[in-house]
DNA sequence: CGTCCGTTTGAGCCCCGTCAATGTATGTGG
DNA sequence: CCACATACATTGACGGGGCTCAAACGGACG
């Protein structure tokens, strides 16, 4: 974990985050209240009733917010990619857990001067209101995917996304990605349970929808089989 | 269904809604853009697919927020209470129907205007992110509520939500309130039948934790085990 | 090689969805 | 005012999908 002051000049996602609307100047302002970090997988960044003293951009990796009810069961609310702004503005406390899915690289703000500085920067108000939309339309439309569906629509559902989120350029047909989540949180994910999601992939693969490489790779054999599946 | 212009002086949210933020000259220049409405219950503000033309602050009653999966089985994703404020901005179209529960009267504006607003506005602009963060936070509180739990327990923490809504004042003991959805909506926000939503009602009477008046009207005779059974 | 962690597979059971019938409230027209 | 229609709610019977419990399997790493 190293804590180093901010380079925005070679920020992955300079172009594409909440930031990428301040002017040079403003953003130089910006990152001189931050601090760069880099987490291990599993590592959190912030935790469910801790003082909610952060706010960060996320550079590199995925992280997950996450919650756990009163037996324990996580319960994973959404996944964070490259260029996603997390931490609760404005809450006094933190209501969920923010952890690292996989390696990952954030940038990290104190949220009392983040705060400050969307008040100070109108444009990157705007840029954080429409990350904020964006976010709720997100946990909206996972809402509506978890609920009321069989195992197997929200498993084919999942695996569509992430195929689509690795290849970008719409090739009908096969591709190929690596599950960057275990089967326990696609579970916590999907809302089932380990056992549920592991029989739907073998179904899945029984059926020629899918091919299994090892325990993490997926290969997408029949992408319409999968979307009839997943309806 | 009545259009009528805008008179904030008399309107019951002026002191909490998003324009709230706003000086007297900044409201009144707001207030020129939009138009009051009146909605009759099952009336819809508006559709998905359609363009997404206006965005609203509701001023009495109650909204929804749905979705219909295939087979057209409706998904409720947020329930809007007065004061709050409807209408995905930056979208160019509406992704999800906006209904009323109740009888209910809306505050309108064009979209594009109140986008305008928002940057015209700094103040605006940031009342209206901290709704939003607001709505992501009951969004993911909603999605957490809704997966992997029993239908007693989401029954009874619907009961519970109600019962602290109607009586503000933190009296551990009986409260009575009517449901403002139906069966068919309480099932369609929890994920749930009309039947089994039905049937967990009369097992929580049969338990002498709730007391039924009628179709609607709800009696809480033992919170703490309302509790023990949403737990 | 043995341990640890995640995954797979099996067997049994229960909750909840489905289908169907009945009950209740409200409104409408004759 | 009653007959009827309509919409919503309740209750019952039944079957299946997914959770629970349990065991075996596989890969990574010391």
């Amino acid at each position: 974990m190293s804590r180093d002051s901010l380079a925005c000049n070679v920020c992955p996602v300079r172009e594409i985050a909440a930031c990428a609307a301040l002017n040079d100047r403003e953003r130089e302002e910006l990152a001189g209240l931050g601090h760069h970090r880099t987490l291990k997988r599993g590592q959190s960044l912030l935790e469910a009733g801790a003082d909610n003293t952060v706010s960060a951009t996320l550079l590199k990796g995925v992280l997950k917010i996450t919650s756990f009810d009163e037996d324990g069961t996580e319960r994973i609310l959404s996944l964070i990619h490259p260029a996603g702004f997390v931490g609760e503005l404005f809450a006094p406390s933190a209501h969920y857990d923010i952890v690292a899915l996989s390696d990952a690289e954030v940038c990290v703000f104190p949220r009392r001067e983040y705060e400050k500085a969307l008040e100070r920067f109108p444009s990157l108000g705007r840029a954080a209101l429409r990350r904020s939309s964006n976010e709720l339309l997100e946990a909206r439309s996972l809402l509506a995917a978890v609920t009321g569906r069989t195992a197997v629509q929200k498993v084919a559902s999942f695996l569509l996304a992430l195929a689509r989120a690795a290849n970008p350029h719409e090739t009908g047909h096969a591709s190929r990605f690596d599950l960057v989540l275990t089967r326990g949180e696609i579970a916590a994910l999907l809302g089932l349970t380990i056992e549920t999601v592991s029989r739907q992939l073998t179904r899945l693969e029984n059926e020629r929808i899918i091919l299994r490489d090892g325990a993490r790779g997926i290969l997408i054999q029949d992408a319409a089989g999968l979307s009839q599946v997943a309806r």
